[in-house]
DNA sequence: GCCAACGTTGGC
DNA sequence: GCCAACGTTGGC
């Protein structure tokens, strides 16, 4: 490490909000995990694997309940493993196994988490879009699908302030 | 359950 | 490279 590009260093998100079902995966079963800790497999998206890919260890991120009442963002957690292959890719007995995946060059990778806490009260969908300071944030827009997606510095500090 | 928005696939 | 068809996401 030298002394120089630590203006690109800091260009790169530190914070993410990552969704989940919680019919499928809760904030709850991460905090009961072992090691309160997961792999977060099952993303078939280019542009969210590519921010997984991006991510560092230590980097923190909003646990979000989609297809929940309400969605909502439910706590926080961080990444405790940086990005490799996503093994359900190459089962044929998993529902994401992806036959045009090969082991030599894999398609999907994930990135492992690790509970750090749950809000006392979830923060509603709602609730994050009554508020002007989060009007440009990813989760907010319209149609927006992306289930890993970047928060900014600024959003992530005023989500923790109304939790 | 409905459906709008989005991403991917494949014919041409 | 276009675009229609299809499958999925996810709020409502």
């Amino acid at each position: 490490m030298g002394k120089s590009k630590t203006s690109n260093a800091s260009a790169r998100p530190r914070y993410w909000l990552m969704k989940s079902e919680p019919s499928a995966f809760s904030i709850d079963d991460l905090a009961r995990a072992s090691k309160q800790t997961t792999c977060w497999e099952g993303v078939r998206n280019y542009q969210a694997r590519n921010f997984m890919r991006s991510m560092a260890v230590g980097d923190r991120v909003l646990f979000y309940h989609s297809n929940a009442d309400p969605p909502a963002v439910v706590g926080i957690a961080e990444v405790v493993r940086t990005a490799y292959p996503d093994p359900t890719q190459f089962d044929k007995a998993d529902i994401h196994y992806d036959p045009d995946s090969v082991p030599a060059n894999p398609r999907w990778d994930l990135v492992d988490i690790k509970y750090i806490k749950k809000f006392s009260a979830p923060l509603p969908l709602d609730r994050l879009r009554g508020e002007p300071k989060l009007k440009g944030m990813v989760l907010l827009r319209k149609g927006s699908r992306l289930s890993v997606q970047p928060v900014t510095a600024a959003e992530w500090a005023h989500i923790l302030s109304l939790a």
